[in-house]
DNA sequence: CGTCTTCATTGATCCATATCAATGAGCACT
DNA sequence: AGTGCTCATTGATATGGATCAATGAAGACG
């Protein structure tokens, strides 16, 4: 894609080269999990001995709909799509970030997936039998927690999604997109989305026609999209015209679960 | 509302009566909740001495979104709606049956409420502090255990919606909606609806007009809507053009952690 | 360099769905 | 019976967004 001489906040996360620190082996990639941290050695011993790592290329299918889950699937760098599959159609339910778990809902309850899974940008799985992965939860109270407030995270997310779809028009939905993109900045800002135009007007429940018209109609509002760039002059425009709303934009903390000393 | 002779697969629950077994104490409400049953006397004892038993009128506010959650809310009888708001619009999320926590995931992380929560039909409610309960969760590996798969359930509700709202037309959310009210009869079904219409049109993601007018082209199946009261002669034509899918409208078991035996 | 492929844009058109407005039905209250 | 209320229906109309089809731009590859 093209390249203007812009430089400020640019900075797509290049797919297949990661910066995050290797994890040698299961057990080290268990420590690094942050919102693992309060799960005892013996525990992740455990785990670690069940788990194997693996590194997934782009595009792979980790598993499809209906499926009953065979691992609990960590994913500690890269991204996973999540596709809603209905004959022909599909839908992107979410695309998943690291470090977080691969749809525990499904694991949790030995139930058949509702979604499909395929990885977006090369990535590092960790992979624990699913049987061993309910025998972990069921023993260790520590692990069980950190799971609970992974999943409340992936909730709140849907339940964010919803509100998304079912109150906002097309415009509305990926004007806040863009805006959010934005972060502080008020003045000559460009970024770079983060994804394929489809993907996005996948998530945000559009067609890419759709998207793509919408996009150069935010023209009207100072942003200008130019290839997978997005610039903007002046973000107060945008801005007013697209309020974003903490209880639907906002970002979903994934570690809920924090030691006494946060009160 | 009018009433033909029909007897076959009617009860729309009665508002306010409620043939549950009724608690005394919050104890025995506790101790009655299925999905807590692997959880000790003594937690349970702990919870019942920080919990009050409330019977809460249809039409009450329990809380609004953007609140800090205050209580844990067991929703032991009745139903609940889930609104999700954004300015002078509101769509219901999701109706909530008992036995279920409401929302869970936001007293688990303390984050704040991302819908408002009214009562439906007049409910029983079980309300133990946010903090007691989260201490609970952060003592008792049974209550982590029950509480995460509740929350499983409810995600899965949750990415259920989302495909349902993105991969279906109006008119197929609507068949479907009826066929699936349908249950196994074949001829000669009557069924009342257990909602008011503009509720599940909100629910599913349309106007009430355009709900209204989905339902009398419903005649084209075979379905009949005569006030609150479906009628169908013949469900194969329904079946045919409007086929369930499991992973879309099933229904979600809240018990998620079976014990040993079921294997 | 040309070709193929993937992804995005753009235009023309059609249809599904929202919106606005009026009417009607059932129900509570006086 | 009459009034007002809520909820649902129905019609007319507008428009948002999908769909179909064609074109374009940017890599990948031989």
């Amino acid at each position: 894609m093209e390249n203007s001489s812009i430089s400020h906040r640019l900075g797509r996360p290049q797919v297949g080269a990661d910066g995050l620190p290797q994890a040698a082996s299961a057990r080290e990639a268990l420590q690094g999990i942050s919102w693992l941290r309060r799960v005892s050695s013996k525990t992740l011993d455990a785990l670690a001995s069940q788990a194997v790592l693996h590194r997934v290329p782009a595009g792979s299918l980790l598993f499809n709909q209906a499926e009953i889950p065979a691992f609990a699937q960590f994913l500690l760098a890269g991204s996973v799509e999540l596709w809603g599959v209905r004959g022909e159609a599909e839908t992107l339910v979410e695309l998943l970030q690291p470090v977080d778990l691969i749809v525990p809902a499904a694991v949790i309850g030995n139930q058949p997936y509702l979604m499909r899974a395929r990885i977006y940008e090369e990535a590092h799985l960790l992979l624990v039998g699913a049987e061993a992965f309910r025998d972990a939860l069921a023993c260790d109270h520590a692990l069980c927690r950190a799971v609970l407030g992974c999943l409340a995270a992936q909730f709140r997310r849907q339940v964010r999604m919803q509100k998304n779809l079912k109150l906002r028009s097309v415009e509305e939905r990926v004007g806040c997109y863009l805006v959010s993109l934005l972060g502080q900045a008020d003045r000559d800002i460009a970024v770079r989305l983060p994804i394929e135009k489809h993907l996005i007007a996948s998530q945000l429940g559009m067609s890419r026609e759709t998207f793509s018209r919408a996009l150069s109609a935010m023209g009207k509002f100072g942003i200008l999209v130019r290839g997978d760039v997005i610039e903007v002059a002046d973000a107060s425009v945008a801005r007013a015209r697209f309020t974003l709303d903490p209880l639907i934009d906002g970002a979903e903390p994934i570690d809920l679960i924090q030691g006494k000393a946060i009160r």
